[in-house]
DNA sequence: CGATAATAGCTGCCGAAGCAGTTATTGCTG
DNA sequence: CAGCAATAACTGCTTCGGCAGCTATTATCG
């Protein structure tokens, strides 16, 4: 961007993308937490789950960094996880310090039931959308995940 | 949309809205938390702050809705922050039960010298996008929450 | 106008997240 | 290959968010 956006003397939250996605992101929370908690899931379980099934993080170093969740809250997590059956721990043979985290059979039977509801929550949310508006909002929110794991990468001093 | 966008059997989290809003608003986080805390202020701290200066909420109920915060929770963190004197309650006086959330002189200096900072870093992000890009996220963030506050206002009920 | 419900904010308690330190294993460097 | 740094997962402690209950005030409805 040849000029910057945002001014100091002009920023107003209300047209901040920070605070709109902090928002969505919000709002999100507020209409699956209680779809998910009647099946005995939390967000952050559902998350977990999710992540394992699609190859996003498949050990609990990459759910740490993926979920932005704090490592020892993930080990209690996954220990809650593992014993309720959902998901399985293995010690890997290539890393001995690294667990492989994997979905068990009712793990992915939980999934296959609430995915679902999750699927028609959001699609109701973007009824208004046209196929088009999703695609590239889609587009713009991968580019802004680059862009702040660019930012992140570069050390996190001033720019 | 005349036609659903996500299907349950090819539902992929890596392309999902809600996947991509909660990743980028962890990267957001993960970028300003550090430059916010070297100011002595964590990101809630700051949101209350900037929710207050902007007009988005100015008591202690609507804090807890926007900013999606337990009621209980904000209750210590305002006694934080004014006992640092960067707000002030004052209870209202058409309805005595509310309070009204003010900035001090301290609170706005604070924010006056947090605010720079958080502005080059989002427009630091947003550097390989065009104004036209930012403009049109912008919208489709915004149309995202408004569908999302619909579906809540709807009761929460199955679609 | 009186009684009951609803709302705003606060407090105590509990569970989860964040932080620091530990152990086991691997990578790096001389 | 020896020694030291780095990494992955885990544990204990602290802090913060979520929940339930309480008080004061206002709205509702007979």
């Amino acid at each position: 961007m040849s000029k910057q956006y945002y001014h100091a003397e002009t920023y107003d939250t209300r047209s901040s993308v920070g605070y709109l996605v902090k928002r969505a992101h919000g709002l999100a929370l507020d209409m699956l937490e209680p779809e998910l908690a009647r099946h005995g899931l939390t967000f952050t379980q559902y998350a977990v789950l999710m992540s394992v099934r699609d190859g996003i993080a498949l050990n609990p170093k990459d759910l740490c960094i993926q979920l932005r969740h704090d490592s020892g809250a993930l080990t209690r997590l996954l220990d809650q996880l593992e014993s309720r059956g959902l998901v399985e721990r293995h010690r890997s043979v290539e890393d001995r310090r690294a667990i492989e985290v994997h979905l068990t059979a009712a793990g992915e039977e939980a999934l296959r039931t609430v995915i679902p509801l999750v699927v028609n929550r959001i699609n109701s949310v973007l009824k208004d959308f046209s196929h088009a508006e999703v695609d590239e909002l889609l587009r713009l929110l991968n580019k802004l995940i680059l862009g702040w794991q660019g930012e992140l990468a570069a050390g996190g001093q001033q720019s």
